[in-house]
RNA sequence: GGGCGGUUAGCUCAGCGGUAGAGCACACGCUUCACACGCGUGGGGUCGCAGGUUCAAUCCCUGCACCGCCCA
């Protein structure tokens, strides 16, 4: 089509291009950070998505804002290292395996073996583990590939095993037998953080229990879960609570199991909730174990690790599912003649995030970390500063965590992980230790002789690998010199949602072992929901897959889309609409370039924008700097939309609406004069422009920019020096120009009246008319000779000169400084031409009225600042001045 | 029950003490020599409700209503 190989296309095609871009910008080692350079350090700790997973939207937010971070830090000169990895992710990759094991009806884990299993885990790691990196490629993310890591890389795995042996040493690593929230799906124990509440229309049963000795004598409990009664050992009430004093001491006799079990008085029995009696189970329920444990209960476990009733159930419900057994019970109790009532009851149940069943409060042995000790200097940490959350408002919720943060569960009862290294002697004595050896060692020791060891057979969290990410990657434990240069990092960029899992957890680890917080900032961006607010998710079908978006309407539009709707303190609902809205404004630069590229706009080397001596160019050099300096600032203040906004603005709405068609008309004058000095100044400037705009823009929508400024130095035959993104940040000693600003501004304001007249006077497009200016100032008869085509050109004027003669029909326009008279004759219609001038004048008087009843309050004049006051004279002045016009004007065509 | 956030144009959202803004959508007109993924012009808002502070409130304070999220 193209008469030139070079010669733009006439829409940027997005998929002709990233991904060869892509490529030659990784191999070309623009992403990677330099140790050895004298740069300050930037750093970015990317936050590892789970190995075995796949690009979501939130996974294109969170990864385009601090591409754009580090993109943009790059440029400023800093050494800068996004540090990419994946995660683990133990249940879930786990779960997924032995999902595909049944699938295949292959062995269970537990018929393979730990050590088949495990080479499954693996080699399905191997397979799958490139994808999520793949995608992140698409996005244009441009971490220091070579520095990716994986939680359970073998440095990785290390630096687990120090940590976990130190602060058990320490004291801050136990194990303990408490409860935990058992998933009997999934066969472990999960933490308070993986288990969600949901509502719930569940029931209350109301039971009778015999009390012992007092025939006839029943107390009455409510209870949710009927089948824990059969491990209840005790029944507590209100030390206060009258109804119930004199059974205190005494005993029920358990119906169904026959067991005595003792009233005790305890607060917390709520007398004004059911009968003001509950029964105690203390090895199924928190609530009643801290209850057993005031009260020296006995803690009998009636449920085995799926939920089903074990051996210290009455026989008839051994085996069967707690469920099941529920039903069984509450029939039984009710033939008894001991079911009271039921109720309808509203509660909640915690299901398993993951595995999604209900969640069990079960009775074992596991590791604990004492959080609540780690925990405080992170709060100190925050409440000082060191480390500053953004928006603020998220260290409250930090805080409300971190004060009354729980025991946190490691152990894990899986076997995708790092295993717990701690190894038991034959009586279950533990040796926490680096290695079997030194195991081996220290039971020699304690012991006396060698022995057997038995190894846990449990793993860790996955968080307990993540919470070591900021200084694991870096070498740690061993002394690499990246620790020292970049740790801690700048910023950490993440959804709210793991601020406990994630957040809480690196800065406990990050400032007990290196002794300073892991991050300066906390950014916490939204999250990404549909566009009726909905969270996205499979189940309802109304998740957006970024790729496909990528692939429609090219990733720069993807990216600026989000970026533009990264405001703080609020959710994303986003509609497809928007990502085609900025698709468009991705072909608008490309087809500025394009115009640039046809009018022999070449980047002239040395061309100094301080230099230009138009208007036209002094005011668009001046606005393009002040562009600049908006998108610096607000990326540095985390304000990502503001950022997009001032991108968009200024190229579209400035650049691209009025500067360009300010160029037109120059670079079609006739050869010769001082036309070719404008002609050939603009043609520098409106490269330089481009040039600018592709610079600012490259951090948020890399693969346009880049491709243009090699097209535009390709077709120019310039050679750059190497690639955009490499391409320092630009920093002007350019001065703002008040006087180029002002002129400017008349010319559009010109321009935009006798438009907005000619439409609402239905004058066609095509027709143009010699017009005059009556009354023009000096200033404006000056103007007027500078700017003449650039008006005529963009108000579609034949002419327009300075002339004080009355026009019988003509369209009156009211400007700074004059009058625009615009002949008419046997177009306009006079009575609507007085009627639109009527209409202004009214505008005119309303706003005069306004600012009256300001300037005539005593109380204004005496307390606004003297700025605004005058601010507010000036403005009545020019509307006076404008209201006398047309009233001069609307008195010529007045018979 | 506790905490946080929201309520601004038909939709999605900025703004957050000095006469209300954007994108999309809508209406009308344009084959204006980069772009119809375009150009021009326009309509559309008592800024949730009620009080208060202030010379001045969409913006600050109090209360209420509704919506959402987090934690019990």
């Amino acid at each position: 089509m193209t008469e030139d190989s070079t010669t733009l296309d006439k829409t940027y095609n997005a998929a002709d291009v990233e991904e060869a871009l892509y490529a030659r910008w990784e191999k070309a080692g623009e992403f990677a950070a330099h140790p050895e350079s004298k740069a300050a350090p930037y750093t970015i700790m990317m936050p590892p998505p789970n190995v075995t997973g796949s690009l979501h939207i939130g996974h294109a937010l969170t990864f385009t804002l601090q591409d754009t971070l580090i993109r943009y830090n790059r440029m400023t000169g800093k050494d800068a290292l996004w540090q990419p990895g994946t995660d683990h992710a133990g249940i879930a990759t786990q779960m997924v395996v032995e999902r595909q094991l049944a699938e295949s009806k292959g062995p269970t884990r537990r018929e393979m073996g730990r050590e088949a299993f495990l080479a499954r885990v693996w080699s399905w790691k191997e397979q799958s583990g490139g994808v999520i990196t793949h995608q992140l490629r698409r996005l244009g993310a441009s971490p220091d590939w070579k520095r990716e890591r994986f939680t359970m890389d073998e440095g990785l795995s290390r630096a687990v095993t120090k940590v976990f042996v130190e602060l058990f040493r320490q004291g801050l690593i136990y194990r303990d037998k408490r409860l935990v929230n058992w998933d009997p799906k999934l066969h472990t124990a999960i933490s308070d953080l993986e288990v969600e509440s949901r509502d719930v229309k569940g029931k209350m049963w109301y039971f009778k229990y015999p009390v012992d000795g007092m025939p006839d004598t029943f107390i009455t409990v409510g209870t949710t879960r009927p089948e824990t009664m059969l491990g209840d050992t005790g029944v507590a009430v209100h030390p206060e609570d009258e109804r119930y004093k004199a059974l205190v001491g005494r005993c029920v006799i358990l119906p169904l199991v026959g067991r005595k079990i003792p009233i005790v008085a305890d607060d917390y029995a709520d007398p004004e909730k059911g009968s003001g009696a509950v029964k105690i189970t203390p090895a199924h329920d928190f609530n009643d174990f801290g209850v057993g444990k005031r009260n020296n209960l006995a803690m009998i476990n009636v449920f085995d690790r799926d939920a089903k009733l074990n051996e210290n159930a009455p026989q008839k419900f051994q085996g069967l599912d707690r469920f099941k057994v529920r039903d069984m019970v509450v029939a039984e109790m009710e033939a008894l003649g001991l079911l009271e009532k039921i109720e309808a009851n509203a509660m909640q149940v915690p299901y398993g995030d993951r595995s999604g069943v209900v969640i069990e409060p079960w009775l074992t042995d596991q590791w604990y970390c004492n959080a609540e000790v780690l925990a405080q200097p992170c709060i100190k940490a925050v409440e000082e500063g060191r480390t500053r959350f953004v928006p603020k408002n998220w260290e409250n919720t930090f805080f409300e965590w971190m004060r009354n943060i729980q025991p946190w569960c490691i152990s894990r009862q899986l076997w995708w992980g790092h295993q717990i290294p701690a190894w038991y002697g034959p009586d279950n004595h533990p040796f926490v230790a680096s290695s079997e050896d030194e195991a081996y060692a220290d039971a020699k020791k304690h012991y006396g002789k060698d022995v057997e060891l038995r190894r846990d057979e449990d793993v860790l969290d996955t968080w307990f690998s993540s919470a070591l990410w900021p200084f694991s990657t870096l070498g740690w434990p061993d002394k690499a010199p990246e620790l020292a240069r970049y740790y801690p990092g700048d910023v950490l960029v993440t959804g709210f949602d793991i601020i406990f899992f994630w957040v809480a957890r690196m800065m406990m680890m990050g400032i007990h072992f290196m002794g300073d917080v892991p991050f300066r900032d906390v950014y916490i961006h939204a999250l990404v929901r549909d566009e009726k607010g909905q969270k996205m998710s499979k189940s309802k079908g109304n998740v957006m897959d970024p790729l496909d978006l990528c692939n429609v309407y090219g990733t720069d539009a993807v990216r600026f889309t989000l970026t533009a709707m990264a405001a703080q303190g609020r959710d994303i609902k986003l509609a497809e609409t928007r990502i085609a809205g900025y698709r468009n404004f991705i072909t608008k630069i490309w087809n500025a370039a394009r115009f640039s590229q046809m009018n022999e706009c070449v980047i002239v080397p040395g061309f100094d924008p301080k230099g230009v001596k138009t208007t036209l160019n002094k005011w668009i050099v001046a606005k393009t700097v002040e562009a600049a300096r908006g998108v610096a600032e607000a990326i540095e203040a985390y304000r990502f939309n503001d950022a997009a906004t001032v991108m968009y603005q200024f190229t579209w709405n400035i650049f691209c609406d009025w500067y360009l068609e300010f160029a037109k008309p120059v670079f079609s004058s006739q050869a010769g004069g001082s036309d070719e000095a404008a002609k050939a100044e603009t043609r520098a400037a409106t490269a330089w422009v481009i040039d600018q705009i592709l610079i600012i823009g490259q951090p948020m929508i890399p693969f346009v920019t880049e491709t243009l400024w090699e097209k535009l130095a390709e077709a120019a035959k310039i050679k750059r020096a190497g690639f955009l993104m490499q391409q320092p940040w630009p920093k002007y000693d350019i001065k703002p120009s008040p006087e180029a600003e002002a002129e400017m501004d008349w010319v559009v304001d010109v321009i935009t009246k006798i438009r907005s007249v000619r439409t609402e006077m239905n004058v066609p497009a095509s027709l143009q008319m010699a017009a005059t200016l009556k009354d023009a100032s000096t200033g404006a008869k000056a103007r007027l000779v500078t700017h003449n085509a650039l008006i005529c050109a963009n108000a579609r004027l034949a002419s327009l000169k300075a002339d004080d003669a009355v026009i019988a029909n003509a369209a009156q326009v009211v400007v700074g400084e004059g009058t625009v008279l615009l002949p008419l004759e046997g177009v306009i219609d006079l009575s609507k031409e007085r009627e639109r001038l009527a209409k202004e004048i009214a505008k005119k008087d309303a706003d005069i009225a306004n600012d009256d009843k300001k300037l005539t309050n005593e109380g204004f004049i005496a307390k606004a600042p003297p700025e605004v006051v005058d601010e507010i004279r000036e403005r009545r002045a020019g509307a006076v001045d404008a209201r006398a016009k047309m009233n001069e004007a609307l008195a010529r065509i007045s018979a």
